[in-house]
DNA sequence: GCTTGGGGCGTTCGAC
DNA sequence: GTCGAACGCCCCAAGC
């Protein structure tokens, strides 16, 4: 088995080549995590400034969880809960 | 309890100021939240393309999740730790 | 600062007696985590049989949630979020 | 569909006997999550306890979580080596 | 379908 | 007593 297109294996050797991408590779990885990490930070940086203006952070969490949310799904789900609390005589 | 530094409530309204602000918070999370995304598909699409090239996805993740940890470092804590197991006798 | 009553902190020696009581503390935490970890077993199955029995989980667990928080909470939590909501024009 | 083995949905009822099934399932349920709070319960007078004598909390938590992990750590950092292993396609 | 990793949430602890 | 930060727990989604 050669390397064109398959799995390295342990019998190939990893050859200077393919160092030079794996090292590309985590590079890149590490590089879109870090802006991922970036964005995370913003993100609670707006919650804390909202908090900051009398907003209620949970709820802005569970307002844009909703609008993520198919609103079908959401029905559906709804329905379920409440058949199931009737079933059970209610919470 | 009055609105002008505390938490908006079920009670209060909210004025048309606040609608607004209310609104661009929700807007600045939802694009941040797209750019997120959008990194998280860059990463999808960096680890396909590793794996094409022969890569083991699985082990890559691995890696770069042993390097993030790597970062940890333990000050006078430690100290104290290695105290306590000593005290008992080890782990 | 000696230790008669006080934090032992790293420029202390602990004593013999010290140790033994260590010990004994690190063996009931232990004793009460395995216990823990025991019960969260425990529920695993039940909500695995109710799963087998045709019930959904998920739908289980956001009833017995409900159940669990105050009604009152509960429903100013709801009137928030539809306030909210109404501020930005629905979802 | 009927709800012979299928996963009960909202457009079918909960007939009596599934009643009865689903308010057992949630007293379990409950039942095992009251038992849970209390050792939790228990956990906190022994951490506090413990502070009464001079241990400190901070530290008797992380050495609890390390021992944790020690246990574990063995089997896992094999599992590692497994893992790298099979990436090369085994010894 | 099960399992593992990531994200969110509530809780707790320390600081002010 | 309030606040913010850190921790552990729990849920969810993606991968195998």
């Amino acid at each position: 088995m050669a390397d064109d297109a398959a799995t390295i294996s342990s019998t190939d050797v990893i050859t200077g080549a393919a160092q030079g991408r794996l090292r590309t590779i985590i590079e890149r990885i590490e590089r879109l995590e870090q802006d991922k990490a970036a964005i995370a930070e913003d993100l609670k940086e707006v919650y804390a400034e909202a908090k900051g203006e009398g907003f209620d952070v949970k709820i802005l969490r569970k307002v844009v969880t909703l609008r993520k949310k198919d609103k079908v799904k959401l029905s559906e789900e709804q329905a379920l809960i409440e058949l199931y609390l009737e079933a059970i005589g209610g919470l």
